[in-house]
DNA sequence: GATAGTTTCATACAACTGTTTGAATTGCAA
DNA sequence: TTGCAATTCAAACAGTTGTATGAAACTATC
């Protein structure tokens, strides 16, 4: 019990290996020469691979929805229970752009473990990751309480289309980059954030009568 | 040269156990297997399992970008060279939200493999998927004849948004439904499509000035 | 029907995977 | 220091991977 660098080397160069490379490219002795350690400490602290990318995941996980909740309450006390909708829809996004797309190496590190956890969904994961539902309806139900004339339905749509946004400007940001030719400028995150919620924003209220939308499909 | 069936076997196999489970957990026994060949026909017809994955990528992958031209093609002739902006969406992620969602499952099996091949970017792909950025890049000429007042970097910002839209509700539908509850129905396809278009429209046509956006704020 | 070229097949190969083993080493309490 | 548990280590394990081989089966041409 006296030293756990080990493990904590372990958990340190798998998390960034992951990120890096995925899952399916990076092995265990991989891991273990980033770390420095030996090959059987895997087996030895974690019990399996498995183990330890579920580990990896849980406390990431908790960490991400800790501060996009701690985020989302500030909002909502500061409007006495009702965030505005960019607000609510900022605490959602902001958190893993801002991890991502900032100059923080470490947390950079482990907001793309969680992209890439999102995007390969690999067997240890795929069982935890349903719990990710309960936490997101709670902030269906924040936007709900932010827009309460829009429709349920307009809600989740809203919701996913923010996720699926800020999700793909992460992941495929480089892409995005070579189309604009530079044009588009990743490294400024409040306004790759305003952009998302902005968007999302526009997506959700117009929804509402529909009015909006039939005025679009004119312009 | 008689029969090409083994080919055609192999191909059909792949391209739909890729579909299914992705490039990292299908191996060469499993795609012989499905498909009642030798283990070793692949590397006959095909060379290597990279060339299989390559073929695979490039067949779809002109297939797909064809369906996409031709429906912008039609929508600009029709308006005499410059498309609704909502036709240019439309042309550019119905295809691939069409097959992915749409019943016809010889479609579905091609589009779903496009998607895990925009996913996983394992090598052999990721080294031929450069041509793509020139595709896209036709499209937002396209846009950018539609909306002559936008700016060029909202116009990149508008494809990109959209894009990601249509991929996310292909890769994480399921998702959205158990959120939902079944509320958010996918397989009503031209609503999904309705829904990414209007949404990306919106995004494009609010940054015009920044009113929209500012309005948005307030809402 | 013999021949040459193509395609299939069972089998083996070398490399790599996660995991296990048992001995060596370390750190700490008595 | 002695003794005991925790940790590290090199080595090997069994299983899987993509690929290569050479013989067998087939096909078409003469």
């Amino acid at each position: 019990m006296a030293t756990d660098r080990t493990r904590a080397a372990i958990l340190n160069a798998a998390e960034q290996l992951y990120a890096e490379r995925g899952f399916s490219d990076v092995t265990l002795r991989d891991i273990v020469a980033a770390a420095n350690v030996n090959l059987a400490a895997v087996n030895y602290h974690f019990g399996s691979k498995d183990e330890l990318i579920a580990e990896l995941f849980v406390t990431r996980s908790i960490a991400t929805n800790r501060e996009r909740l701690k985020e989302l309450k500030a909002a909502e006390d500061e409007g006495r229970g009702r965030a505005p909708i960019e607000a609510v829809l900022r605490s959602l996004v902001g958190p893993t752009l801002r991890g991502c797309l900032g100059p923080d190496r470490e947390r950079a590190t482990a907001a793309r473990f969680m992209i890439r956890a999102s995007i390969e969904a690999v067997p240890p994961i795929r069982k935890i990751r349903n719990r990710e539902i309960s936490h997101l309806r709670r902030f269906a139900a924040a936007m709900g309480r932010s827009l309460p004339d829009v429709a349920e339905v307009d809600i989740y749509w809203g919701l996913h289309f923010a996720l699926a946004m800020a999700h793909q400007t992460i992941r495929d940001g480089e892409r995005l980059d070579k189309l604009s030719g530079g044009l588009c400028d990743l490294d400024d995150v409040d306004a790759v954030i305003a952009r998302v919620v902005t968007a999302a924003t526009l997506a959700l209220t117009a929804r509402r009568t529909g009015a909006a939308g039939a005025k679009a499909q004119r312009a």
